[in-house]
DNA sequence: ATAAATGCAAAGGATTTGCCGTCAA
DNA sequence: TTGACGGCAAATCCTTTGCATTTAT
């Protein structure tokens, strides 16, 4: 994240919120400056933690409702649409996930693309790669049927 | 899944036990196969409610503590490293993540042939896909260091 | 003015832990 | 026989909700 970009986010964040139908109130902008300025993908405990040094009457209550306002209006998104409960599988083999962001169904996918495409990153940033797993979130049929109607 | 793989997977089960120094109890067994018949990627209450139709009296305690085990051991793999905790991006350019199974640390990660590699992919089994999100997991550099200790 | 937003506290769901009795090897 | 395991219940962590008060537009 460059400083232009942070620059550029914070000034349209106002604009952005009317756009959304939500007034931008002393604790979104904090909550939202704290998560632009963060590179390290923070938990909501840790935004908490981080607005609270600004503004330390702060509720945990809003930091969670803002947050899950910015991700509906596209200000913020989940690393993983799959937190809250875990979700197994028992198959070892090397194979891929569809995810629905709606129901959470969860699909196996497999890829020979995918996999031969694993071989380009060999220790990207210094880590050592232990699953190259492809994660594509969308709608599935049954939930693209649902909001037809 | 296939028969036969299923059939392999149940057989080897004890033997992957013994390997791994933990008894095949009859709990396990059960936990084990109803894991290896989904289908469906289920979360450990779903596991528990499959599970007690053959053992009414078992704790959730026990599908918990055996699941962490069989993940352990390499029986088994969570879908996403990542539940428990929410962790959020607010940076909404396409891009990709690399994360330590280890210290859980999420490292953004750019690559403009997994970008294209996503168009080879329209509506994989009828899914709308709205974010191709490519989630490498491994040892960060920090956690490579600790562990040659 | 007034609909929306905040703070607080309680509730809820998911997961972990400690302890004691039981069972697999 | 005995160390590992299972069951139970309490505890903990993460997140959501209800309600009274305050604030942005």
């Amino acid at each position: 994240m460059t400083a232009e970009h942070l620059t550029e986010r914070l000034e349209s964040f106002v604009e952005r919120c009317t756009d959304a139908g939500l007034s931008a109130t002393h604790q979104r902008r904090v909550i939202y400056r704290v998560l632009a300025e963060s590179e390290d993908h923070p938990s909501p405990e840790m935004v908490y933690e981080r607005v609270r040094r600004e503004i330390p009457s702060i509720s945990q209550a809003t930091v969670y409702n803002n947050i899950h306002k910015f991700v509906e209006v596209g200000l913020l998104e989940e690393v993983s649409k799959l937190h809250q409960t875990s979700r197994l599988d028992a198959n070892m083999e090397p194979h891929h996930h569809l995810v629905c962001v709606d129901c959470k169904k969860v699909v196996d996918y497999y890829d020979a693309a995918l996999d031969k495409a694993r071989s380009r990153h060999r220790e990207p940033h210094g880590f050592e790669i232990r699953r190259y797993h492809v994660e594509m979130h969308g709608l599935c049929p049954d939930c693209r049927t649902a909001e037809a109607n």
